[in-house]
DNA sequence: AAATAGGTACGATTTTTATCGTATTAAAAA
DNA sequence: TTTTTAATACGATAAAAATCGTACCTATTT
């Protein structure tokens, strides 16, 4: 939930969002190619982006300059094509949407949103594998 | 993910959304309520939202006669203070939003989603038979 | 050397979402 | 009956997010 402080108490407006570095949906569409390449320019992120997205280059270009602004990625400046990196900690951010997707749509409740996701995604025998010992590793701690 | 079609096509400014009824933050808090609850009125939903969110009375109404406007909610007008009851289906809407946090910040792997889920709410030992029990079944199907 | 291609910067605009104020009406209380 | 309380309706506004156009700069190609 967001909280805006209106800016005759501080003289400028302050957002307190109890859940720190919430990406907004673009910004996590960027994001999460970030993570999942490591590093890329501005081109290689709008190319992933648009194959499912219809946006312009400098629509991706600015929402990158903002992430950057607001500290959610790093930028190599070295060369005339910037290279950035994500910064914001995946399973932080990850974390943070679970949660609240958790209560706000599940009313807080992991099992319910857990056995949705699976019956969703059929997941292969081996990944189930991997869920039960999760659990089991789960009940004894 | 939205798609935008130019009014010089059709004419008109036409949105596909090919996740349909995705709600917004606020109306999903609402929806959400309102499943819980079955029903509820104007009233009743907002001193719920209150107990965690500032925010004016009619700010709520508004909200929720835009979701009646968007066909998200029904209303019993029969009595002065009108009854609303949830009319998108609860565990479609769930799906969607899932599916599409999965995909944008789980790279679309629902293991990672669900073991996430799993670690940071600490389910009961009943919960976790029950989804070791899911698992099972999922495994024959 | 000139032209072109491809990059950043960034203000302006559009679209979406959230919020609120005011008018109006109907019930309930005085 | 008069007043007060509690409800809806809805336009206007504010705030947030997404998109785009244009300027400008620097390699690379011709």
């Amino acid at each position: 939930m967001k909280i805006r402080i209106p800016s005759y108490i501080f003289g400028t407006k302050v957002i307190v969002d109890d859940l720190m570095n919430k990406p907004t949906e673009s910004e996590l569409e960027i994001l999460s190619l970030l993570w999942e390449m490591k590093e890329a320019s501005v081109r290689q992120i709008h190319e992933r982006l648009a194959e499912t997205k219809d946006t312009g280059y400098t629509t991706t270009l600015k929402t990158m300059q903002i992430m950057y602004a607001k500290g959610m990625v790093t930028r190599d400046e070295e060369n005339r094509s910037h290279i950035y990196r994500p910064k914001t900690n995946q399973q932080e951010t990850q974390n943070s949407l679970l949660k609240s997707l958790m209560s706000t749509a599940f009313g807080g409740s992991s099992k319910a949103l857990v056995m949705q996701a699976l019956g969703q995604d059929n997941p292969s025998k081996d990944e189930i594998d991997e869920i039960r010992a999760f659990l089991d590793q789960l009940e004894n701690s």
